[in-house]
DNA sequence: GTCTATATTATGATAGAC
DNA sequence: GTCTATCATAATATAGAC
């Protein structure tokens, strides 16, 4: 008996959760309501504030959570690839942020809206989920260039235009479709983006600029 | 008389425009409120549905005025660089899209924002405002393909990692400074990013992709 | 044309029954 | 813990004085 009510309640803080991650990235935070959300979510509004407090509360949870589960990814593709040369682990770890953007385009839709404000939110979130990956992304880079692979150049603009590049597909997948009339989240175009983002930042023949 | 009032009352449009521009690509249409509008333009909130009738149709001004200034620019890049070889004509006009969106942010916020919802608002911007674009640089890569100098692969795909390369820094700008503590709108960082992306897709020395 | 005042609806958060 | 009902505020749009 006790045991349904905590699983009941932990089912409803999901709920809201996933229907946070998905009104939130298509509307941005003053733009999504609570009411979508519970809705979205089924259950009642009041659920809301009882488990997150504030619409803030909750906003903080969605992003935590789609960030767990960036990292988790990462972690993961970075554990199979030890025994590959240095310039294939490169190449492995990037497609695999291609291929997240793709399933998960709700993390760089939320990223990119709060990115624009300079405020308390965006500020909390560079601290918390941008500045660890930016990291991570910077040594990858220096050690690319290093090994002769990468390419060279500052890394704070390398950084934007790999992410840039990756993601936007995805950000504005609805826009792409009616664009182009392709579909981005296609497997096959997911596949030809990987192809194109690899082939760009580490092309098969390497590239001495200057 | 009649001339200070036509002139006045074009000001208050122009104003509306101005301060449309500034909120509705800060916080979506959605997030975006037509008090917060009339407020920034510093006129009274009935101004608005009086000049544009709905805060849908201050969002289509406000469009139009921004692509209008976007292909001005554009076209004015065009214009004096008829006597370059191919390969700096094309390099130029990347450039002056990567300065326009330095100058501009607001451009490519919005169109991410709605890229992202695929409503009648999206479907409006990609006929009326994207599509004129997508297929310029569609051509423009077909030529450098052409030429020797261009990167092959899908024009889909090179289209959106061009733009995501060349305006992520500036459509997050806040959270590159915090991220990065510098100033990407600084002239001398705007110059290194337009060197990193020309660098990127164009490079001194042709590669051959396979 | 621009303003103040207001009608109507929507929003975030709370109260209280179950 | 979850629900229905409600409060207080904020939203878009309109009315009417000047």
């Amino acid at each position: 008996m006790e045991r349904t009510h905590q699983k009941r309640s932990a089912e409803t803080r999901a709920k809201l959760i996933e229907a946070g991650v998905e009104i939130f990235s298509a509307r941005g935070f003053e733009g999504a309501t609570t009411r979508a959300i519970a809705l979205r979510a089924g259950v009642a509004l009041a659920s809301l504030p009882y488990h997150f407090k504030t619409k803030e509360a909750l906003w903080k949870a969605v992003v935590d959570d789609i960030f767990g589960r960036f990292t988790e990814t990462m972690a993961s593709a970075r554990s199979g690839i030890g025994d590959l040369e240095e310039r294939e682990q490169t190449r492995r770890m990037l497609a695999a942020y291609v291929s997240f953007s793709a399933e998960s385009p709700e993390l760089l839709r939320i990223v990119m809206q709060e990115g624009t404000a300079g405020n308390e939110r965006s500020e909390w979130l560079v601290e918390k989920h941008l500045r660890p990956n930016f990291e991570y992304v910077k040594s990858e880079t220096r050690r690319a260039v290093r090994n002769g692979y990468g390419r060279s150049g500052r890394l704070e603009h390398i950084y934007y235009m790999m992410v840039g590049a990756a993601g936007l597909p995805y950000v504005v997948g609805p826009e792409f479709q009616l664009l182009t009339k392709l579909d981005p989240f296609d497997p096959e175009m997911i596949e030809a983006h990987v192809d194109s983002v690899l082939d760009l930042f580490y092309p098969s023949i390497s590239v001495d600029s200057d």
